[in-house]
RNA sequence: GCGGGGGUCGCCAAGUCAGGUCAAAGGCGCAAGGCUCAGGACCUUGUGGCGUAGGCCUUCGAGGGUUCAAAUCCCUCCCCCCGCACCA
């Protein structure tokens, strides 16, 4: 057994144990108000608490504790709390199935670790709720979030409740609460309405709303159920399926012909539907009915297509617009023998003719014809039917409009007529609403269909009202959205928000105050709890009864209206709460995974702005996409689903929250993989081993630098100020990659410069330096190995407290840069002509340019950074006389540097203007050694004023930072 | 359909907002070399084409355009992914 040389290295789970104790005992992460302090408050989606938390939660949870770290070191008084979100549904299903002993279910609680007996007490859903909050947050402590546990809660502590109720009065108070009915996926057995969760394959049951036009036959209706009520206009005969069983119902006073399964779930959308009498499809065949719009007489006529659980089981046919009519149509004249079953006579079906109703451009008079003819169908049942039908209602909806003989709505476009002749034969009562589930069927995991029910007494939250919504989307322009990409698609959802059913008759959370068989469903008792937390402490602690919290006590607190001495709640308690919600509110970030943007994050703005005053509504969010793992995405099926405190044991959290962070940027999905975790390991243990190296060096103190120094020094100030604009746009990933790596690769880059004095004092104490800068931008990533870092060291304080490193505008030194530039240029090109030539160098020469170049050469520069268009560069060159005195030497010299000076970025041509001319002979000379060593072989500098030794002419080709070079081989 | 995101050198993926050091970071894979008894790990080098001098040519979904200069800006088209609710 290979045991991993690497725990000898950094013990991840010993030192991060060690830390997060340090944390948890001076309370660091406790946030108190201090009114001298500025103060930072994110918050981030609290966790639904029925599945151990994995690495994709872990995502959203650390770039919050990343964020909030960030600005804690920045020297705000910041605040991170957590609480945990039992309302809903999802739990109580659960143990139902744990309570009929689901094998399937129980099988994945043991692949996540949950032992049997544990799974026991999963009967009961709050012992799943209480398990697995306990899990999440041992989870979170053991990531070494900077949480202030002080404030935690659940959302069915009577307390929140009370909060909850609060809100709900408010939105009342202001009309934003509506009551109506909808459509909902529904079991028939169980009598409770089904979501995904509750049925076999999680398949969540889509409701299709229907328009079941009321054809009148001797007394009766039958309502032919249609996606296309503007169709209308262009029936020709009703389908029935005469293998098919169907009812006679009675609904008020009215008497409906329906199929039987199509009986059953009138019944369950609408009340009062009585069952008089059962017949044969086949004894409805032959008759006639009456179009109820056109008053025309129609037959009733066989088909197979209808299918009597579909809908209603009756169907008009209206074969110039549907496939399917024209084929069954077609059938049944190739079939004439049919009609004689049911005593109709031939004639009835050869006069049927197509009725056009919709125009089209590029479809013809009758479309069906033409789209039968092209796919070559041959009868009803040809599966290829279905796709004609699909295509030619796109077309027709979008590009068609109503023909001349629709009366008023003759010329209306399609998708527009579509919804004005459904009101009007709603309204008219010429038709009624049948809904039905249209990627069925769906069957509940009780076993039964599931079907629709209709919701009578629903009540919503009216995201709709367009007041509201304006004031969301004028303070929606004035919040920061990281990443800004997302401003287009938040305004969107606040565009189409409507009502909002914010209630079920089922699943854990508050009742509605004020109709107690309704609990408040779970995105909408979450919108605004960001200012829970600045109360829970208080309540927490002071253990106030929960049945104080009146709607007055929180209008004082969070509204400051009322009298304060006049409450249950004693004085002095309601003024500690306000002043502690007064202090850290309005919210600074609020964070979250990206599929909460439609829905909750957006609830979250428009309760705001509804509850509380402008000045506290919230000012920021971020959100970040999710984590793949191995490339694909993580579900139960493909068990690829790592629990998180798994994977800190396997490879440490300051690992988890690297990999995960530095694997993409914040919209992206992340992909972890095993290899990712354990190369990042490495990594960190690597830079932990190197660190140590330098903790008993002497810091940097005021001495002399020579260029390299000031080399190192100057370019961590560049990553100091990189990484702080990431960080502020919470680009991760390039923060970690500017800060962690890029800056070490200079530190080696350094440390292979200066070759022997390597480890001389004032070398060490540059490294020192730069390695403690690393330490401090990487604190919020990595906390503990930088902790444990800070402290070898021989730092007192906690890193995570420390402040966040500032550029020192004295270390940045240009010309050590520029000098440095000139090095690696130099190595590169020598390295590309070996490489080109394969020459082995017996000796190199470096020909430096003249004076003369670096003049025409800076000039130049200034022509372009004075505006000069780069097409007129040379014209413009030519003005000045002392570049005009050189003549054509100068013409060819320019021709020669144009090119790199025209593309070179502004910001180099700002530094090498400002550096003036560089002594290249002197920056060479002092390096000759280095490169000498670099390439294995003697090197020679040659001045380019006078060059005494060019035998291949290459001293002409010297250009300004880049010398010429000319290599003798063997 | 509506809305959003995206197509980059074998794969993954930076770069696009602020056009220029972009034949285009990084990782994986592949190839050669080193280390090793050997394998793994690790290190070095190479990885569009051509080239015995730092160069040239062709590339960033396709096609046009703007510009001294386009992966980046504008227009048209093609293709892929996600959301559309009462559910966390």
């Amino acid at each position: 057994m290979v045991t991993l040389s690497s725990n000898l290295d950094f013990d991840f789970q010993k030192v991060e144990e060690k830390w997060q104790r340090r944390w948890s005992e001076s309370r660091i992460f406790e946030a108190d108000p201090e009114e001298a302090r500025p103060k930072f408050y994110v918050t981030v989606a609290y966790p639904y608490p029925n599945m151990p938390q994995h690495i994709g939660h872990a995502r959203t949870y650390t770039l919050a504790d990343v964020y909030a770290r960030y600005k804690r070191m920045q020297g705000y008084n910041t605040l991170l709390p957590m609480a945990f979100h039992y309302t809903g549904t999802p739990i109580l299903a659960q143990s139902k199935r744990i309570q009929s002993n689901d094998k399937e279910l129980i099988e994945q609680f043991k692949s996540v670790g949950v032992s049997e007996d544990v799974i026991k007490t999963f009967d009961s859903p709050l012992n799943i709720a209480r398990y697995f909050h306990n899990d999440l947050k041992l989870g979170m402590i053991e990531m070494g979030y900077s949480i202030d546990w002080r404030r935690e809660f659940t959302t069915i502590d009577p307390a929140y409740s009370k909060f909850i109720e609060w809100q709900f009065y408010k939105l009342k108070s202001k009309d934003y609460i509506t009551k109506g009915t909808h459509p909902i996926g529904w079991c028939p057995s169980c009598r409770n309405p089904v979501g995904q969760h509750d049925t076999k394959g999680d398949a969540e049951p889509e409701v299709g709303e229907f328009v079941a036009i009321k054809f009148i036959m001797d007394g009766y209706y039958l309502p032919a159920a249609t996606l296309r009520p503007e169709t209308i206009f262009g029936v020709t005969n009703i389908w029935i399926n005469p293998r098919s069983d169907y009812v006679e119902v009675e609904v008020g006073r009215e008497k409906l012909i329906l199929s039987k399964p199509a009986a059953k779930k009138f019944s369950e959308q609408q009340s009062g539907v009585t069952t008089i009498r059962e017949l044969k499809g086949s004894s409805l065949v032959g008759k006639y009915a009456v179009n109820p719009v056109t008053g025309e007489r129609i037959p009733l006529l066989p088909a197979d297509f209808v299918d009597p659980e579909n809908a209603t089981g009756v169907v008009m046919s209206v074969p110039a617009h549907a496939p399917y009519d024209l084929l069954a149509i077609m059938d049944l004249q190739k079939h004439p023998e049919r009609l004689k079953e049911y005593g109709l006579d031939i004639g009835v079906i050869s006069s049927l003719k197509p009725i056009p109703v919709v125009r089209s451009p590029g479809l013809p008079e009758i479309p069906t014809l033409d789209l039968v003819q092209r796919l070559g169908l041959r009868d009803q049942l040809d599966p290829k039917a279905e796709e004609a039908t699909k295509e030619l209602y796109q077309r027709e909806f979008h590009n068609g409009e109503m023909r001349a003989e629709t009366g008023k709505y003759a010329g209306m476009p399609v998708s527009k007529a579509k919804e004005e002749i459904k009101n009007d034969l709603i309204s008219s009562s010429k038709a009624l609403k049948f809904y039905d589930i249209i990627n069925g069927p769906i069957y509940c995991r009780c076993g039964s269909k599931v079907t629709v029910n209709l919701m009578s007494d629903q009540w919503f939250i009216n995201y709709g009202d367009p007041r509201w919504k304006s004031t969301v989307k004028d303070h929606l322009s004035k919040m920061s959205l990281l990443p800004e990409e997302l401003r287009e698609e938040f305004e969107n959802v606040v565009d189409w928000l409507k009502e909002k059913a914010c209630a079920r008759r089922a699943g854990l959370g508050t009742p509605l105050p004020w109709d107690k068989d309704w609990i408040i469903e779970s995105l909408s008792d979450s919108t605004i709890y960001m200012a829970f937390y600045t109360i829970a402490k208080t309540l927490n602690e002071a253990k106030i009864d929960p049945s104080l919290l009146t709607p007055e006590v929180f209008d004082y607190i969070f509204l400051g209206q009322g009298d304060p001495s006049s409450l249950g709640v004693t004085r002095d308690l309601l003024e500690k709460m306000r002043k502690e919600f007064l202090y850290f509110y309005p919210l600074d970030s609020r964070h979250s995974g990206r599929d909460l943007v439609p829905n909750h994050l957006t609830f979250f703005i428009f309760n705001h702005v509804a509850i509380f005053p402008p000045q506290l509504w919230p000012r920021q969010i971020v959100v970040n996409g999710s984590v793949l793992m191995e490339g694909k995405k993580m579900s139960k099926s493909l068990g690829n689903i790592i629990p998180l405190r798994k994977a800190i044991r396997m490879y440490g959290a300051d690992t988890l929250r690297v990999s995960i962070l530095s694997a993409s940027e914040l919209l992206q999905d992340a992909d972890f993989s095993d290899s990712l975790a354990r190369t990042t390991k490495v990594k960190l243990q690597e830079f932990y081993k190197f660190s140590l190296r330098y903790c008993n060096t002497p810091p940097l103190s005021g001495e002399e630098f020579d260029s390299l120094d000031k080399w190192l020094l100057s370019r961590t100030q560049r990553i100091i100020e990189q990484t702080t604009y990431s960080m502020e746009n919470l680009r991760v990933r390039e923060a970690i990659h500017s800060s962690f790596f890029i800056l070490q690769q200079d530190i080696m880059w350094y440390l292979r410069r200066k070759g022997s004095q390597a480890n001389d004092e004032r070398t060490r104490s540059v490294v020192r330096y730069s390695l403690e800068t690393i330490i401090k931008l990487m604190a919020p990533f990595s906390p503990h190995i930088c902790e444990e870092l800070w402290e070898k060291f021989g730092h007192k304080g906690f890193i995570s407290v420390e402040k966040w490193p500032e550029v020192q505008p004295s270390l940045i030194d240009e010309r050590s840069e520029l000098s440095e530039e000139l090095i690696k240029s130099i190595i590169e090109d020598t390295s590309e002509i070996i490489k080109v030539t394969g020459i082995a160098p017996s000796k190199i020469y470096y020909y430096t340019s003249p004076k003369w170049k670096w003049e025409i050469y800076l000039t130049l520069l200034e022509l372009l950074e004075s505006g000069v268009d780069p097409k007129s560069l040379l014209r413009e060159a030519m003005k000045n006389p002392a570049i005009r005195s050189k003549g054509g030497i100068a013409t060819k010299f320019i021709n020669a540097v144009s090119t790199s000076i025209v593309t070179m970025p502004k910001d180099q041509r700002k530094k090498v203007l400002s550096v003036g001319i560089l002594d290249e002979s002197d920056i060479l000379s002092k390096n000759l050694q280095f490169l000498s060593e670099y390439f294995k072989s003697p090197v020679e500098l040659v001045s380019g004023e006078a060059p005494h030794y060019d035998p291949k002419r290459k001293a002409d080709q010297a250009m300004p930072m880049r010398p010429a070079i000319y290599i003798e081989g063997s």
